[in-house]
DNA sequence: ATATAATGCGTAATCGTTTACGCAAAACCT
DNA sequence: AGGTTTTGCGTAAACGATTACGCATTATAT
């Protein structure tokens, strides 16, 4: 205590309340001197709030880094280092490595502890979070399809995307497209036919994982089966370099004998050899416009559903 | 209230006090039914504790994703997942950037927000932070190697592994070596030319950025001023990526003409066409020990410094 | 000069827990 | 049965801020 009451000191710091420029300078540079810190948990309790942005995505596995998570990640950070906001990173692993950590995230967001909270669809636990974050009354937004009714989403059309994909397979002179990925993402294949038009009669399906070792399998498989494909969709970046590395090794020239597009544009689509071309979602769009929207909703402004519009960007894989 | 007092609540879920089971269960279904879940600003606050861990890292960009950082974040989160503790990711910009939001750290570690960080080397703004930790007394680790006198630090031997490279170099034939890198990877440069022996007479070192585009401009400089150079080390993979597509599109052989190596084996440089000959330095691990470590630190355990070893791993591009 | 409004700051209640303390009841001795 | 220990739980004091309220003091208006 250097003279002034509590509430003088928290006024100082607040930006609210009543008090003189000089008492304020005075409080700030003693504070300074002193290494004086608002206690945050006092100040959270008494004002009931939090600085902490809430991050929450289904993890494919412990051991991989997500690339698709990672850059929506990145465009989130470039928002909230902007307003002082700090980010909470939680990937929710899939159901069947135990019981897993949702009732700890749970706890944390009934409990409080977050300002808002931004969760990528993608598992069922993706789905129970938001209901909970509905009823802790929690500003939330949703990146991507989710079988919920809500207006606080911002999403991307993978259908238009893949479209384009189709499109620009026929254009140039392709004949026997194939689609690898899982039977979940009924809208890429949708997509992809459609813009296939006529040539869609001749589409070859390939179920398998969306992972680098899945696009190789998924090379061997199709070259024994159907040595006529001649153009393939991959459902990720990822997948598409399994594909094309297994293919180089099959002696297979891409793109001469084999045009390759890859989906989400992630970084080292463009440092691969051949650079994967891909639809690219703007990924650090798609972060920053979710994190742009969480601040709106958590500061009482209307908020409207988003599209990130895709883009299909041509490298050296076509 | 439900004919207890909040003492016997607060018993009920904190697993410490005496408590009859009974009564235990008995609340738990309440407040099950209830739909209640302690305050964790109030917990927070009143035990002056925080489930949080605080991680600080170097960010180049805000645009493109730093492999190096994600897989380290990978292991850190695999170890929390288990401890029920949460993780927040806190990326430091170069100073250039405006003040950055290094006092917002600062006030943050300082308020007791935080059970204990974890700061990875690199920057100024990384030492900053320890010092900030110690002052404020909250458990930190360091990763990697910072000019400050401390025991709670995980490191690589990045000379070792340089040296690994170099040998490796010497063994199959090559004569004609080049580094690529910064000017501040003196380690890696005085291993690499430990392991080169003799060879090392003839080394070009060549600097400049930590990037893809580095590697690129990195290939066109070294191939027109010395063509003789048959093997290269990267300081990084994302330099190596770089440095072998240019030399691809320059229709110099990968690995018949130039070996290369990279630095670090972050998980796309498998995937690359070469893929990408690295000396490891197990980034998961190097993460998954420090988390380990930082939770001795705060259960008042012993913690001595450990060191994460290096391993070459060769694939097609050498 | 007086009335009125605006400003600055201290008092004390509040936020929702945890936990030391104390007392009754139950459990355990000999 | 009487004494001692253990157990279960309520009381009330922290934890460290925020903020409504009220009282001086100063500024503004007439």
């Amino acid at each position: 205590m250097l003279g002034v009451s509590t509430a003088t000191v928290s006024r100082a710091f607040s930006e609210k309340g009543r008090i003189s420029e000089k008492t304020r300078q005075y409080i700030i540079a003693k504070a300074e001197e002193l290494g004086y810190c608002a206690n945050i948990h006092a100040r959270n309790l008494s004002s009931s709030n939090s600085n902490i942005i809430g991050f929450f995505y289904p993890s494919i596995s412990t051991e991989q880094p997500d690339y698709f998570i990672i850059e929506i990640q990145l465009g989130i950070n470039q928002v909230l280092l902007s307003t002082g906001n700090l980010l909470q990173t939680n990937p929710m692993p899939p159901e069947s490595q135990g019981n897993g950590p949702l009732a700890s995230y749970r706890d944390y967001i009934l409990s409080g502890g977050l300002a808002g909270v931004i969760i990528v669809a993608g598992s069922s636990e993706s789905v129970k979070l938001v209901e909970i974050a509905r009823a802790a009354e929690v500003p939330y937004i949703v990146i991507g399809h989710m079988g919920i009714e809500t207006q606080y989403t911002v999403t991307f059309d993978n259908a238009i995307g893949a479209a384009l994909a189709g499109k620009y397979f026929v254009r140039t002179g392709r004949h026997h497209p194939a689609y690898i990925g899982g039977h979940l993402d009924k809208r890429k294949q949708k997509g992809f036919r459609e813009g296939l038009g006529e040539t869609a009669a001749s589409l070859i399906f390939h179920t398998g994982g969306h992972t680098f070792g899945g696009g190789a399998t998924a090379f061997r498989e199709l070259r024994e089966k159907y040595p006529e494909i001649d153009c393939v969709l991959c459902a990720n970046d990822v997948l598409a370099a399994g594909f094309i590395k297994e293919a180089i090794a099959g002696d297979v020239r891409i793109p001469e004998d084999i045009a390759v597009i890859g989906f989400d544009d992630v970084r080292f689509a463009r440092y691969n050899t051949p650079a994967i071309s891909s639809v690219s979602l703007n990924l650090h769009l798609l972060g920053s416009t979710a994190a742009q929207m969480l601040f709106k909703y958590i500061n009482g402004e209307p908020v409207t559903p988003e599209l990130i519009r895709c883009e299909l960007i041509i490298r050296e894989s076509c």
